[in-house]
DNA sequence: ATGCCTCAGCTCCTGAGA
């Protein structure tokens, strides 16, 4: 089985680049963020005839998420139960026995502003909704775009950007205290090149000088962790002319 | 330096992203 995660910074403009993916790779479920675009618009039928059915939660001009997936997902959730939010930033479903949450997580803008306050209430309602979920859905997959890195590994220029947006101690402590419900880094499971970013800015030849962060993630459960075969960050749509500014991660997990 | 890109929108500038 294999998932993957993507924040195609709308899917207006991206749905070309996400459909010839698809066609090279194949995935059985991809988590899709930053549609910018409501549910109205959402190209379903699209994707229909690329092989796929569609959940979609979207939202004007920002955020939005999607769930796309081989095989029909069920048991479909619209955020996070039992933390009221504006923003469509969460979609959840049950596909081949596994639970899938795609996530669009807050920017924060800076340390210290009332953004920065509501990614830190968003992660503890996340985490306090992730932990009731373990428990009901041993085999489960948490993925998207964090914002936020792990550690100076994920990081192109740790000192520049020392206690800067992603990379803060505050970010990393809640980062963890998810890891900490029973979760790992899929991508840390297996050796990776030094310097792997999911993201690149588009300003200043970015992603040319590999001025990047890991800032997209995808957790696997105790119960996944030792079906996990690969796990890799797909830099191939990022070379497109008009690409994401982020790029594409790819899980594989055995007999599944 | 608060811009450098990119995208959406009550669109010819502004806010937001990361």
């Amino acid at each position: 089985m294999k998932l993957a995660t993507w924040n195609v910074n709308s899917l207006t403009v991206r749905l070309p680049q996400v459909l010839d993916w698809l066609t090279a790779n194949p995935v059985d479920v991809l988590a899709l963020q930053e549609l910018k675009m409501t549910d109205d618009k959402f190209p379903a039928q699209a994707f229909q005839q690329a092989g796929y059915s569609a959940q979609c939660f979207g939202q004007k001009t920002y955020n939005g998420v999607a769930l796309l997936s081989r095989t029909p997902a069920v048991n479909v959730v619209k955020n996070i139960p039992g933390f009221a939010d504006e923003m469509a930033r969460v979609i959840s479903a049950e596909v081949a026995g596994v639970r899938v949450i795609g996530g669009y997580f807050p920017n924060g803008q800076e340390p210290g502003s009332d953004k920065f306050e509501y990614k830190m209430s968003w992660l503890k309602g996340l985490r306090d909704w992730v932990r009731t979920e373990l428990v009901k859905h041993p085999k489960l997959v948490l993925m998207g775009d964090f914002n936020i890195t792990f550690d100076d590994a994920d990081v192109w220029d740790p000192i520049g950007l020392k206690d800067t947006i992603h990379c803060t101690e505050e970010e990393r402590y809640q980062l963890r205290a998810l890891i900490a419900l029973g979760l790992h880094d899929a991508f840390r499971l297996l050796p990776q090149a030094a310097k792997s970013y999911s993201w690149w800015d588009y300003r200043d030849f970015g992603f040319r000088r590999n001025h990047g962060l890991r800032i997209d993630h995808i957790l696997v459960s105790d119960a996944l962790k030792p079906l996990v075969t690969g796990c890799a960050i797909d830099k191939t749509p990022r070379k497109n002319e008009r690409p994401s500014d982020h790029a594409p991660v790819v899980l594989e997990l055995e007999s599944l």
